[in-house]
DNA sequence: CCTTCATATTTGCAAATGCATTTAATTCTG
DNA sequence: CAGAATTAAATGCATTTGCAAATATGAAGG
């Protein structure tokens, strides 16, 4: 075992000690509950999904991606996306056509009618979010998504 | 309708120009699930699901909650903490007991083989919390978690 | 004090989830 | 270049989830 290892593992402060809400961890899965469950029942009444409404939202973005990699960047299971974008698809919202470079994979635009499915939501998801940093001003805003990504640079596995 | 509302509404920027990468909400889902995911098949191991999880660390630090209050704090749907707690009150981790002041709310509390068994899987979240923050500097961590609890008091509904 | 409304928890049940497997195609290796 | 190992996506299936209803208790109003 690794000399060096240890001390650190010793040096673990305990949960009670920092207390829940100077864990960051903790917090962000408060905010992130909360924030989710929210928009989830405004999507409801739209008629989609969480799983529909992150792959509308990634693609409005960034169109024509591998099914593999709409599921990392809308932090959805391959195979819940899967049935997602049956769904998608079904609605005339997105298209499912062969990768021409590598016909295992499977890439996926959003079409017009999608992206107008993503104007009428994206207001709910505006307000959601102006709501979270109420009363925060620009630079903390600023300095906040910084350090998100470099917490996200930290722990991705893929490098996107 | 109300005249203020209306130039906010029309002010909302969109998703694209933002861009995935500084949207807040995006990074923190990002972060969280892997987060998430990587706890949850560390704790599979230690036979225990993410409800189990965070019902423990929370009783870990704030013992002998009402199953309502415990549901918050641990961000589980209190249907799900009432069927994840047979499950600790069955292996002995947690008692439930009638609430003295109320007998329609029960109290939750962790036993001494509950506190043991949060004690060998907190290294396991520690290390987690490591290297998501890994080379970020003390006072930037700070900031970042002064922000995390300003944008909980915004959301939050309950006020803890 | 009784009726009505609200709150705390559990449970039934249908839907959603995710793991593991399958199918199909690509890449690597000897 | 044949065979083995890898990767992309879809699907079968058991488990988990969460909504809604049920149960039980407490609080409020007339």
């Amino acid at each position: 075992m690794n000399d060096l290892a240890k001390p650190l593992l010793e040096d673990v402060p305990r949960l009670g000690e920092m207390g829940l809400h100077n864990y960051a961890p903790y917090l962000m899965n408060r905010i992130m509950g909360r924030y989710n469950a929210s928009l989830r029942d405004d999507m409801a009444s739209l008629g989609l999904t969480t799983p529909k409404m992150r792959a509308l939202a990634v693609l409005s973005v960034i169109d024509g991606l591998q099914i593999r990699e709409l599921a990392v960047y809308a932090v959805v299971e391959q195979s819940t996306l899967s049935r997602a974008l049956d769904g998608l698809e079904a609605e005339g919202l997105v298209r499912r056509d062969s990768d021409p470079g590598d016909s295992r994979a499977t890439r996926v635009t959003i079409s017009e009618a999608g992206r107008a499915a993503f104007e009428t939501l994206w207001p709910t998801m505006a307000r959601s979010y102006a709501r979270m940093f109420a009363g925060i001003p620009t630079a903390e805003r600023a300095a906040f998504v910084a350090t998100l990504q470099r917490v996200l640079a930290n722990i991705r596995k893929h490098d996107f």
